[in-house]
DNA sequence: AACTTTACATACATTTCGTATGTCAGATGG
DNA sequence: CCATCTGACATACGAAATGTATGTAAAGTT
């Protein structure tokens, strides 16, 4: 038997999810039409309506898989830098450049929380903002930064670079922004700091 | 003569801007129904097509007056403080219970990115992050800040105030949340600071 | 092997947008 | 004071998109 029934349901979400990613990555999400959507997938509405309930739904699928991807890729690097600081500061860095990404930033942080409300509160809770917080968490545990509720900084961290991203994709000359955005990135994370020096082995993309 | 042909013109308008703020308000831009809109208003949608163009438009004049309105609101608060740096802070501030009122968060900061774009490039630039930037600028100039990016700084000032009040709005205990945004946020902008000392004369709404 | 479930398609009703056209009041020129 | 014109706004129409309700055929179950 060439594909069991689970397979082929896993399969159909998978074009459909697939072929909402492009869509509303090119067109927005109000933008992009369901019957092209499932046409592209070489299915129809009605299969959309039954796997996700309606376009919302989609859009919720479809931002679960970027964040899944997102925190899979912050992992990665996060996990090579030497101290929990760098750690901090480079996953902070490689969000920024991602959040630039036009899918990610279209999708995940236009679209999203104009349809969907407070990211906070989506399905798997936002993954990239807890993973912030819990580096914060452990700076504090390492006696590194100051005491602060790590959920509000974390926010505070996720909107700067949300801001900064959307800045740089809109800017007449990207790389020099980014790299302005960085920079000033840097210095404002240095008041999280007990010892106030600028430290920093950045790995910039 | 009761009524002036510009007068008539301006009301209208007026009329439509404001049935408009409360009903992006209420049901957010895409599911606000320009029929209702304009019945609201006592017009119809030939109206709102004649004078904005169509419903972005309408969209585009209803930000406008919410800007406008935060910055004399945040000018009045800038004015008031001793120092340039309380200034900042108090208006920093300021703008973050702003944009946590429902009609602002929702209209500007949620819907007005996902289907106006980037706000920079909106008609009237965009006035709160250009206050924030000359506020920095003016604090670099007195040699109270470091040296960085005033452009990327103010955007990164102004994402971090957005992401805390989108979280605070949705927090099951909004009061508590302010506080300890504000709080963290305090911590932050410390390290703009050259001498780095949390110094503040805070007036908390 | 009959029955049930379910993945997905098709058909239809509703809503909403944009445009094209119509109308009437007020401004303008003589 | 009247004729004409401009423009503010309403009405009418067509197109598109959404949600639902129903149909069908294949996979799974006993």
């Amino acid at each position: 038997m060439p594909q069991k029934r689970e397979d082929m349901i896993a399969e159909t979400q998978a074009k459909l999810i697939k072929s909402a990613r492009e869509s509303f990555a090119q067109h927005g999400f109000a933008e992009s039409c369901m019957d092209d959507l499932t046409a592209e997938a070489g299915l129809t509405r009605g299969a959309l309506y039954h796997h996700f309930g309606g376009k919302k739904g989609l859009l919720k699928a479809v931002i679960q898989q970027l964040e899944d991807e997102m925190t899979t890729r912050l992992s990665a690097i996060k996990s090579q830098a030497p101290t929990t600081w760098d750690a901090f500061i480079n996953g902070s860095i490689a969000y920024l450049n991602m959040a630039c990404e036009p899918e990610i930033q279209r999708i995940t942080l236009l679209d999203g929380p104009a349809v969907l409300g407070d990211p906070s509160q989506w399905p798997r809770k936002n993954c990239c903002i807890r993973n912030t917080q819990l580096s914060i968490e452990k700076l504090m545990e390492e006696g590194v930064l100051r005491e602060v509720d790590s959920l509000a900084m974390a926010r505070l961290i996720n909107g700067a670079l949300f801001g900064a991203s959307l800045w740089i994709a809109n800017a007449e000359d990207p790389h020099a922004a980014s790299s302005k955005a960085v920079e000033a990135f840097l210095t404002l994370a240095s008041g999280l700091l007990k010892s106030n020096t600028t430290s920093s082995s950045t790995s910039q993309s």
